[in-house]
DNA sequence: AAATCAGTATGATTTTTATCATGTTTTAGT
DNA sequence: ACTAAAACATGATAAAAATCATACTGATTT
């Protein structure tokens, strides 16, 4: 982890659908003032589950990926996130520690804002406390599918889903079909909530039907719309 | 589902730990002019998923469950509601319809606060804002916790866990040991994500081994620290 | 280029869990 | 109190998934 060249929030190209999209003029600059720009290599780890926050994270470019230690030391991935994503705000806004860890998926830029000053803010901006609280209640809403359908799914929905998941959050290449990711078997296992060899099993499967084309850490979508139909539900 | 007498919030007990906590006095009764109090039978349902919420629901006394349906129609319970819990806020702030249905587990005393007074008070009060944001966190960590050990434990350890959150929200009778809620089978199975055969099994190992006592729908914990072992986590 | 290592593929086996089937008990309604 | 319906217990079976074991591949280091 290093610093890096100071971006402004002003022009940073993120911000528009962050927490932070209604902030006046004044409020800006003030934000530009506290933050500072920070760049974490591929497999840095960003924070620790059970570590105490000492501000929020914001994601001006790279994948990060949230997870939290379950029984026996297995990883769950339980949130992918991009650019223009904020974390840092459930133990921030919870008065607690950190529930999860965060590792960079690839090199990122990420800006922090300190704990005080951001709650100062936030203290003195309902509609910034709003945005906060309708930020929470998306993941909220995500997460509770996410206990519903993990639950009641097979391991072969799940991966599927996991997938169309990768594709939400990261996108395609160029090429309109390949996941624009490089992600191991592992990490789809820990994000479907199985293990290493079930989720290769079902990724093998999917291309024996043509669903999805596999080359090496690369996944290209053939079909979309199985995908979502073996996932049970639409994406 | 009736009208019921107006409990006043100064004077409502559960109002201590709620979002409302920290309301001035003028505030306080402006909120008891907005809200209006409803009863609910055993049975009845507060709201739909897919529905658009109208306000929020504040919990004076009762037991409310919240379900979510998932593939196949099969019910879970994403949440266990009791006095001084409030209900909605996530549709609400999420600007979103209900992800969750709410149904009475017994009759409930419940106040209902209509949208719109309530958002603009939010927008006047950023310390109640903070309030939501902060239960917002709290249920998010609850929610990606349970995710993480769904996935992971076998069935038998979430159902060890099920009784232990049924106990943490409803608490035990006087004799310290039932725990304080009539619950059926399918519902601890629902909770727990499993089959209502599956649970029952759970809950006769758990009898056989001396840790429970069941006596119809009424749950005795005769060894709680066993029971939280087999869970895998403490509380 | 050989060696090392992380990640991967895949078969065999065992364990876990759901499903199915059936009889019993409890609860609610008349 | 009687009847119907709902909820429950439990065994047998099948399906799903984890675990175990082993060999392969591809990248990086020496």
């Amino acid at each position: 982890m290093d610093d890096f060249l100071n971006t402004s929030c002003q022009s940073c190209k993120s911000r528009i659908d962050t927490i932070f999209k209604d902030l006046s003029q004044a409020e800006m600059s003030q934000l530009n003032t506290i933050k500072t720009c920070q760049f974490f290599k591929k497999g840095d780890v960003l924070f620790n589950e059970g570590s105490y926050p000492r501000g929020l994270f914001c994601v001006q470019s790279g994948k990060v990926k949230i997870t939290q230690i379950g029984t026996d030391g297995k990883e769950q991935i339980v949130h992918l996130i991009h650019d223009g994503n904020t974390m840092g705000h459930r133990a921030i806004f919870g008065d607690d520690i950190f529930s999860c860890s965060a590792v960079a998926m690839e090199d990122s830029h990420v800006c922090f804002i300190p704990k005080a000053p951001f709650y100062a803010m936030v203290e003195n901006n309902a509609k910034l406390a709003i945005n906060i609280a309708h930020l929470l209640s998306d993941e909220l809403k995500e997460a509770e599918h996410k206990i519903t359908h993990t639950a009641q799914r097979p391991v072969r929905d799940r991966v599927a889903e996991s997938l169309l998941i990768l594709k939400k959050n990261y996108g395609f290449e160029e090429d309109q079909c390949t996941i624009n990711v490089t992600i191991k078997r592992e990490d789809i296992a820990n994000l479907a909530g199985t293990t290493r060899e079930s989720a290769t099993r079902c990724l093998y499967d999917f291309q024996t039907n043509q669903i999805i084309e596999l080359d090496g850490k690369k996944i290209k979508i053939l079909q979309l719309k199985k995908l979502t139909e073996i996932a049970h539900l639409n994406y």
